[in-house]
DNA sequence: ATAGCCTTGATA
DNA sequence: TATCAAGGCTAT
């Protein structure tokens, strides 16, 4: 019935309008990369939309979209003009902070809804602590609290301390003193100190809640409640990977820190630890034959790397333990360590390989002399080697000879580098590789000498720009099967990306969460109230950020702004859904909501959305196992972008003919580089009706806890009420101003 | 082929 | 100059 274009049609809500407009008319490619296409988009320009607008409202009906868009570019003052700023300026906290008075006041519900957006994806990326989180902790640098005492604030400290102490009036007093972090020293008085020492309180206490809860439950699956001892119990090998802690003097913006495990589970049981490659589908993982050389193989390893690594936050190459809290003594940090810590704590761990006593730093990470060898050798010698059984073999110490297959997948899986291995066979020195050295990054200023000493743990083990380095398994995984593509396919140099997968995949900067403050209120621990706010408006950022790069896609611009607006409110949260899955591709059973925040099944159980992260897991191991790479990933989400069959399209032929390049491209690149997974690209597309679900469910969840307060401000608001206007009559009826999305 | 030990050489 | 992560050598 919506055929036509035109508001009582379209009933394209003012907020969403204006947001599209805004970011339809900006110079859109700001902040990507050069796509080296130059395609400008054909949309019009700000001043023809405003022109033309104006002649629309003397001539026609003033509820027209045009209109409508018209009277929005005209009056940029409302929230979203501001939003938009906050990715330039400083005025995050500000934002944040006068959102924390319309914030409601029942905090379950506001945990509830944070995480909830969390599980959209619609947290920032970095720097975010869902306080509570048992699989991380955060910490407060220096830099942070004098980051944070120079933000341009508006809001009192008054107001602000006001704020947090009415939300949990009693509770505070529970708290054992758990000091602000040393380094808010000489500034007490400051909003920022102030706010650090009662978020240290409020995690700390929500930290032991789910200490308890994780560890009762833990204790039903093994009988041990210690990490090492869980691991253990399940057969796992762990490995201290980047064990560096963050030098934060190094850093232009600062993380917070996360222990790292990476770990390996033989057992396969119950899901709750996966090796990240497939064993069900009996793809062994074959080093290239003997006509190929090493040199070939690193190249193909890199020029598969390359794109994304320009986007290294889409893919988390971190694996946590599920269901393992990790203690700490402190709610609010954790601690700095050295080179010699680092070290020594590498050298004492098991060789994650076969288990075997570390010899030293090989490769990329600690391993025994004898897998050092062997890697060597293997990719030295262009071994190629063929697991007998399922490709699921276990490899220990006393075995490790029987299945070099199952080894040398290993030790990629455990993070090894290929590009380790010198061409050139030249002795000694030092490598140059991407992170030969993550062990040793770690440079302590004195201040995080006395944060360490203070905090008094040590076992943290961080990981700041090193974030990617280590385990790259998936990637690994996925170069290798792609040089066995290639190897049967005689074409020499680089495989054949289809042009439309590239240019698609230049445009991913812009999804990036680079430009996403880190610096200011979010760093470490906070207040779910405030974390809450915040993350509302950094939800609506990252919408922003899906309109821009919809608008910049290949041909996407040819499409009538009517339909492209309809396309985008069909698409959002299963484009999120999906980006969260590709997150998560190298952290089984952890949904990796950002850089530094994973969700477990166990913890979603805790929240109150268990079902969607179970699904999200699924989707994700299948992702997995079918080797799902950068270039498909986006494809697809374009895949559920461009979808003809969406209700008012007025061009739906058009679109319809752009999803069919777009299949044919994804067809295309997925036969060539995986011709021996020949079912691949039917099960990529047989993902996507359950994104869907996935997405209807959470939107759901979401929805239903979205404070009244927040009803009336944001793009990701007006979304969620657009998809819900059918149920109930939440909007405003036919003709309000700001209400609803209505189909 | 494996794995323990040796040699090398750029870097801190 | 000490370190340490590369490659080399060789008994098994």
């Amino acid at each position: 019935m919506t055929t036509m274009s035109g508001r009582s049609e379209l009933g394209i809500s003012p907020v969403l309008l204006q947001a599209i407009a805004q970011t339809l008319t900006s110079s859109a490619l700001t902040g990507a990369r050069d796509s080296g296409k130059g395609k400008d988009s054909p949309s019009v320009s700000r001043e023809e939309l405003l022109s033309k607008s104006k002649m629309d409202n003397s001539t026609k009906d003033p509820n027209s979209a045009s209109g409508i868009v018209t009277q929005l570019l005209q009056n940029l003052n409302e929230p979203i003009a501001s939003l938009m700023s906050v990715q330039k300026d400083n005025t995050t906290l500000q934002s944040a902070a006068s959102s924390l008075h319309q914030t409601s006041s029942d905090p379950s519900h506001s945990i509830i809804t944070q995480a909830g957006l969390s599980m959209l994806g619609l947290s920032d990326n970095e720097g975010f602590s869902t306080s509570g989180s048992s699989s991380l902790t955060s910490v407060h640098s220096n830099k942070d609290l004098q980051t944070m005492h120079h933000s341009n604030m508006v809001i009192s400290s008054e107001e602000i301390s006001n704020f947090l102490l009415k939300e949990e009036p009693s509770d505070d007093s529970d708290v054992p003193q758990a000091a602000p972090p040393p380094s808010s020293q000489g500034m007490n008085t400051d909003v920022s100190s102030m706010l650090t020492a009662l978020a240290s309180q409020h995690i700390q206490q929500s930290m032991i809640q789910k200490t308890n809860k994780q560890q009762a439950l833990q204790e039903t699956l093994s009988p041990a409640s210690h990490l090492e001892q869980s691991l253990e119990s399940m057969g796992a090998t762990t490995v201290a990977e980047a064990t560096s802690a963050v030098s934060l003097s190094d850093q232009n913006r600062s993380q917070p820190q996360i222990i790292i495990y990476s770990y390996i589970n033989n057992n396969n049981g119950r899901g709750d630890i996966n090796l990240p490659v497939p064993s069900s589908s009996g793809n062994d993982i074959v080093v290239p034959d003997s006509e190929v050389n090493a040199a070939d193989l690193q190249r193909t390893y890199r020029v598969l790397l390359h794109p994304s690594d320009e986007n290294a936050v889409e893919s988390k190459q971190t694996i946590f333990p599920p269901n393992v809290t990790i203690a700490h003594s402190s709610g609010s940090s954790i601690t700095p360590v050295t080179d010699a810590q680092n070290t020594q704590e590498g050298m004492s761990q098991p060789c994650p390989v076969c288990g075997d006593k570390v010899s030293g730093y090989h490769y990329g990470i600690f391993t025994c002399e004898s897998c050092k060898g062997f890697f060597k050798r293997t990719v030295q010698n262009k071994k190629t080697f063929v697991c007998p059984k399922s490709s699921d073999c276990d490899i220990n110490s006393l075995n490790r000879k029987k299945c070099p297959a199952c080894r040398f997948k290993r030790c990629l899986i455990m993070g090894m580098k290929l590009e380790a291995i010198r061409q050139d066979r030249t002795r000694g020195g030092r490598s140059s590789y991407e992170g030969c050295g993550s062990h040793l990054k770690n440079r302590m200023t004195p201040l995080e000498k006395k944060l360490k000493r203070i905090s008094g743990s040590g076992d943290g083990a961080g990981s700041s720009q090193d974030i990617d380095d280590g385990t790259k398994s998936h990637r690994n995984l996925v170069a290798i099967l792609n040089h066995n593509a290639h190897k049967q396919t005689p074409s020499p140099g680089t495989p054949q990306i289809p042009e439309l997968l590239r240019d698609i995949m230049n445009l991913e900067p812009l999804l990036s969460d680079d430009d996403i403050p880190t610096d200011s209120i979010m760093e470490g621990p906070f207040p779910e109230q405030a974390l809450y706010s915040y993350m509302m408006q950094l939800a609506e950022l990252r919408l922003y950020k899906l309109v821009r790069w919809a608008r910049n896609l290949p041909q996407f611009g040819a499409i009538s702004t009517d339909d492209q607006i309809l396309l985008l409110q069909n698409c959002w949260s299963e484009l999120i859904a999906l980006s969260l899955c590709w997150r998560s591709i190298d952290t089984p059973g952890q949904i990796s909501i950002s850089s530094t925040h994973h969700i477990t099944a166990e913890w979603a159980q805790h929240l109150g959305f268990e079902e969607v992260v179970l699904r999200l897991l699924s989707i994700t191991d299948s992702f997995r196992k079918l080797y799902l790479d950068q270039f498909e990933y986006v494809a697809l989400k374009v895949l559920l972008l461009i979808s003809p069959d969406v209700k008012g399209l007025k061009e739906p032929r058009k679109i319809r003919e752009f999803q069919e390049k777009l299949q044919e491209a994804l067809y295309t690149y997925t036969n060539s580089h995986y011709q021996n997974l020949t079912h691949k690209f039917g099960e990529l597309l047989l993902r996507l009706p359950e994104l869907s679900r996935i997405s209807f469910m959470s939107k759901d969840i979401l929805l239903k806890s979205l404070p009244e307060t927040m009803a009336t401000c944001g793009l990701l608001v007006e979304l969620l009420k657009g998809e819900n206007k059918g149920d109930s009559d939440l909007g405003n009826g036919a003709s309000g101003s700001g209400g609803g999305l209505r189909f």
